[in-house]
DNA sequence: AAATCATACAACCGCTCTTGG
DNA sequence: GCCAAGAGCGGTTGTATGATT
């Protein structure tokens, strides 16, 4: 469908590579003017040696002025881990839900960071179950399409967290035993997995009918079915941006 | 000090989706 | 409804930097 991709490429004077400063420069000052938008002619106008989608990858993350630079937070780490095992790599639907950051850095960040210490945790990390338990299933001759993942992960990430910190503990204290945070994973154990997706839904309806269903299943606490913000639905009710106990917020009933 | 390996991340590539004629 | 252009997304690669031998 539509254009041949590499359409752009047979124009043999474009740059290629690390962007240098003026360029940056170049960019920034012409989207103040203009406005982002028509990438395609975005180059020419602005007297850019780029094709039109290297200079809107490089805008959108790295020049933007919103953007969050810096070490994502513990609890960044337990959104995308928890979201990632609802919507699996769709890294823009991830990246709308924390501000500041990009879908190629949260992409990043999973394929450096996280990514190895599910591994490490004896967690897929594309099905966010164990990986036993995963051969398990396979031995046992299910053919049905999986899965909309567990929320194992999400939890052992916690675990690997906490385990990360009391290994910095000198005093080494640890609040739960291996066995009994086994014990709350299997409590925990979530599993969506449906068969083939009706291929007719949209993201926003996926979306929510995941969220609604992960918020149905892994919020421990009581929950209002009322004014409830990203942060809560995330598990950071209280917490910085949660905006719960402003009832007149515009953010109020983002998923409900 | 040099060589090698590992890691992080910016940027590119190829594909699909959206939109307008 | 069809087609082409533009935009966006996810996967992959290239390279700079730091750690280790």
């Amino acid at each position: 469908m539509g254009r041949s991709p590499s359409s752009f490429d047979h124009k043999p004077h474009l740059n290629k590579g690390a962007w240098t400063e003026e360029e940056d420069q170049i960019l920034i000052n012409y989207i103040k003017v203009h406005g982002e938008g028509s990438w395609r002619q975005l180059p020419k106008a602005a007297g850019l040696l780029r094709c039109g989608k290297s200079c809107r990858l490089r805008w959108t993350n790295y020049l933007r002025p919103d953007l969050r630079r810096g070490n994502f937070t513990e609890e960044e780490d337990e959104i995308i881990v928890k979201l990632h095992s609802l919507h699996g790599n769709k890294w823009s639907l991830i990246a709308e839900r924390l501000p500041g950051r990009t879908d190629n850095e949260i992409k990043n960040y999973w394929n450096t960071h996280i990514r190895r210490k599910l591994l490490s945790q004896g967690i897929d990390p594309k099905t966010h179950r164990r990986i036993n338990a995963i051969a398990s299933d396979n031995g046992g001759g299910n053919n049905s399409i999986s899965c909309i993942p567990t929320v194992d992960s999400f939890q052992m990430a916690k675990v690997g967290k906490s385990r990360d910190d009391s290994a910095h503990n000198a005093s080494g204290n640890r609040g739960i035993g291996e066995e009994e945070q086994q014990h709350q994973l299997l409590d925990l154990n979530l599993d969506l997995s449906l068969s083939v997706q009706s291929p007719t839904s949209t993201n926003s309806e996926e979306f929510k009918q995941k969220d609604s269903s992960f918020q149905t299943l892994v919020k421990p606490q009581p929950v209002l079915s009322h004014n409830i913000c990203l942060c809560c639905n995330l598990g950071l009710y209280g917490k910085e941006g949660c905006k719960c106990q402003d009832a007149n917020s515009d953010n109020l009933h983002r998923y409900l």
